[in-house]
DNA sequence: GCGATGCCGATTTTT
DNA sequence: TCGGCATCGC
């Protein structure tokens, strides 16, 4: 198919900054792939030049699929396609000394950084676990906004103070572990390549076209990122839409939109209106139930494929009888169009309204998967196996060393800990550091002293072994998984034989992923053999999982939230739950951003290629008391003579129904016929 | 190591 | 109110 006249200019604009404005569905991503290729084959660009940047590794790896496919595998070699926070590891690891960091770094996840936090606070103050959530989340949006602890220390007034204080104590601790935090990816780069002439000189040089997708996403360091690496010459390409910037409450700045504007007067401004996903009936409702948001550029959807039928309203006695009924219109709906049941999603606002429509999925024996529960990297084991990881690789990353130090059993209990912990404190070095000082056999009792040099040994030997490039670092990962004897573990500590072979998988799925990563085959994940180090932070980086979740993409029903529906599509689409005080959530509404509900609803109409069906409960629990909510505000916003509420709709007559019931008598012999 | 009991939380979550 | 979890006692 050929490029639509929008997308073939931004496609071939490159004498300066862009902005394409791209609608849902209009086809951003083939533009980002069109014009990456573009770039190579036509304009002396060659793939090492190039950095294309996304916010998830699920799309970073679909992009780089689909230039290969394009281009050709060969002609891809050196394109850099990864996500920011990819992008900010390879950046502080080629210019570690400059950081003044040693090699062998780990990666703190925010359970890690949580634990950090806690053992911080904990002889000092009495905290509970909100306060801890709300400390970590604090650091970090400080952090997205470039703010150091002293910065923030100065201005900071009433509570923040305490945290101000909490945040310098615990960027000296990730110092002292030799660790960074995921925000640490994005903020060392931007602040090296602010400061430093040299570095930034060489980073723009090295990456002379950028692209950046779902660009409405970023926050305040990864725009300054942005623009650091592009510098005066400016050329770029940002992909974004304002309409679906539903991540403010994590750090993005939809006001990067605007910034950009002002950072870039010589700004081109692109949008892409054509949408090749939805029928017209469902786009006009979401222009309509956007244009109540202001706006800075305004966009109008439209597509070819015809108007549709109108939008329905369905309404359930209470949760589970709106759950049933969806159930039961997509039993219906499929016997009837013959469809699948992965044509079918379930959307809703949060993850808890999830549960009601397992149940009756369940009940129904329909096959659904739900993206965003429990993920593989949250797994017991796979953390247990990931914490050897860390451990070989950075010695002093004390959360990995309590993960494991005593699993499988050693015989290291918490009361040899505490001596080890104070001896650590006292000499300010880490626990590892700690089990070699001498004199802790005065310490310890001789059993548990064995136990501990054995363990320190085993650590040692390993992570020399794994040292040495390929097959030898390999197979010091599966000696160190059998030594420890963790399958043993497993069946020991498993409630069934069946659970434990399961967990055994995972700790196999994940040896192979790492024994890939060390050898050089030339798979589609990478371009070249990595060190352990490199591997242990990118697996922290988590860019296995969505690997893990295609692989079983059979037939089922998608249940997900709002949220991670995003940049998907499916034929006929279930909006649950839509009510006052769900969507728009309730905490939204007293905080008076309905702004972002209502793109979130725009997003989840979006989605919707054939059919949409909102619907709601007449009655709600909630805890513990009984709702009747309203229904949102957002249908009433929509256009009425497209939408068809179904308490509203007039009584079928009789001839209607024999008409109906005709239908689907013709509709199942039908399918009989050309079943033989 | 397992079951009972008690307590907390209840928006969205990637990296 | 309900479910997940953490801790406690056996």
């Amino acid at each position: 198919m050929k490029l639509n006249p929008r997308q073939q200019q931004a496609v071939t604009y490159i004498s300066g900054p862009l902005l394409v404005l791209a609608g849902a569905g209009s086809g951003k991503t083939r533009v980002i792939t069109e014009k990456i290729a573009h770039l190579i084959r036509r304009c002396d660009y060659k793939p090492k030049d190039i950095a294309a940047v996304t916010f998830t590794n699920k799309a970073a790896r679909e992009m780089k699929e689909r230039i290969h496919q394009t281009l050709g595998r060969p002609a891809c070699r050196g394109l850099r396609v990864s996500t920011f926070h990819t992008l900010g590891l390879d950046i502080i690891r080629r210019e570690i000394a400059t950081l003044g960091m040693k090699p062998g770094f780990s990666l703190f996840d925010d359970q890690d950084s949580l634990a950090l936090l806690k053992a911080l606070t904990d002889d000092e103050m009495d905290v509970d676990k909100a306060w801890l959530k709300m400390a970590v989340s604090k650091i970090s949006n400080w952090k997205n906004d470039m703010l150091s602890a002293d910065q923030v220390l100065r201005t900071a007034t009433g509570d923040d103070q305490i945290f101000a204080e909490v945040y310098e104590q615990y960027q000296r601790h990730l110092r002292a572990y030799n660790a960074l935090d995921f925000d640490d990816l994005i903020l060392l780069p931007t602040l090296l390549l602010r400061d430093n002439t040299k570095v930034r000189e060489r980073w723009q040089k090295r990456i002379r076209y950028l692209l950046v997708d779902e660009y409405q996403d970023t926050n305040t360091s990864q725009y300054q990122l942005v623009k650091l690496l592009v510098g005066e010459r400016a050329r770029f390409t940002v992909v974004g839409d304002d309409d679906q910037s539903i991540y403010s409450w994590r750090g993005a700045q939809p006001k990067n939109l605007a910034l950009l504007k002002e950072d870039f007067p010589q700004l081109e401004v692109i949008k892409l209106e054509q949408n090749y996903r939805s029928m017209e009936r469902i786009l006009k409702c979401a222009n309509i139930l956007i244009d109540n948001n202001p706006h800075l550029f305004v966009k109008r959807l439209f597509s070819d494929l015809g108007y549709g039928d109108p939008l329905r309203v369905m309404f359930g006695r209470n949760e589970e009888n709106e759950a049933e009924r969806v159930v039961a219109e997509i039993v219906r709906e499929r016997f009837l169009k013959r469809t699948r049941y992965g044509d079918y999603a379930i959307l809703y606002r949060g993850n808890h309204q999830a549960r009601v429509f397992e149940k009756a999925l369940m009940n129904n024996r329909i096959p659904y998967k739900m993206t965003g529960g429990q993920s593989f990297f949250a797994r017991a084991e796979i953390k247990d196996i990931m914490a050897y990881l860390r451990l070989l690789v950075n010695p002093d990353d004390d959360n990995a060393f309590l993960r494991i130090i005593n699993l499988p059993r050693r015989g290291i209990g918490p009361h040899n800990l505490e001596r080890i912990g104070d001896l650590a404190n006292q000499q300010q070095v880490s626990l590892f550091a700690a089990c070699q000082i001498q004199g802790l056999n005065t310490l310890l009792s001789p059993q548990a002293y064995h136990s501990v040099h054995s363990f320190v040994e085993l650590i040692q030997r390993t992570a020399r072994k794994a040292a040495e490039p390929g097959v030898q670092s390999v197979g010091a990962i599966r000696d160190l998984i059998q030594f420890i004897q963790y399958e043993e573990w497993l069946f020991e500590t498993s409630p069934s034989p069946a659970a434990a072979e399961m967990r055994m998988k995972n700790v196999n799925e994940l040896y192979r992923w790492v024994s890939d990563m060390l050898s050089d085959e030339d798979d589609a994940t990478h371009d070249e053999a990595l060190s352990l180090e490199q591997a242990v932070n990118k697996l922290m980086l988590r860019d296995m999982l969505s690997r893990q979740e295609e692989e079983d993409d059979g037939d089922q029903v998608q249940l997900m939230t709002l949220h991670a529906s995003k940049g998907l599509e499916f034929p006929y689409v279930f909006m649950v739950g839509m009510e006052e005080g769900l969507l728009p959530h309730q905490s939204s509404i007293d905080e008076n951003n309905i702004e972002e509900e209502r793109r979130l609803a725009y997003v989840g109409i979006t989605r919707a290629q054939q059919r949409l069906t909102f619907t709601l409960a007449r009655e709600r629990r909630q805890y513990g008391e009984t709702m009747r909510p309203e229904p949102s505000r957002f249908l009433a916003e929509l256009p009425q003579d497209d939408v068809q509420w179904e308490d509203k709709q007039p009584k079928i007559t009789h001839e209607e129904k024999q008409q109906r019931t005709a239908d689907n008598i013709a509709a199942l012999r039908n399918r009989l016929r050309s079943k033989d």
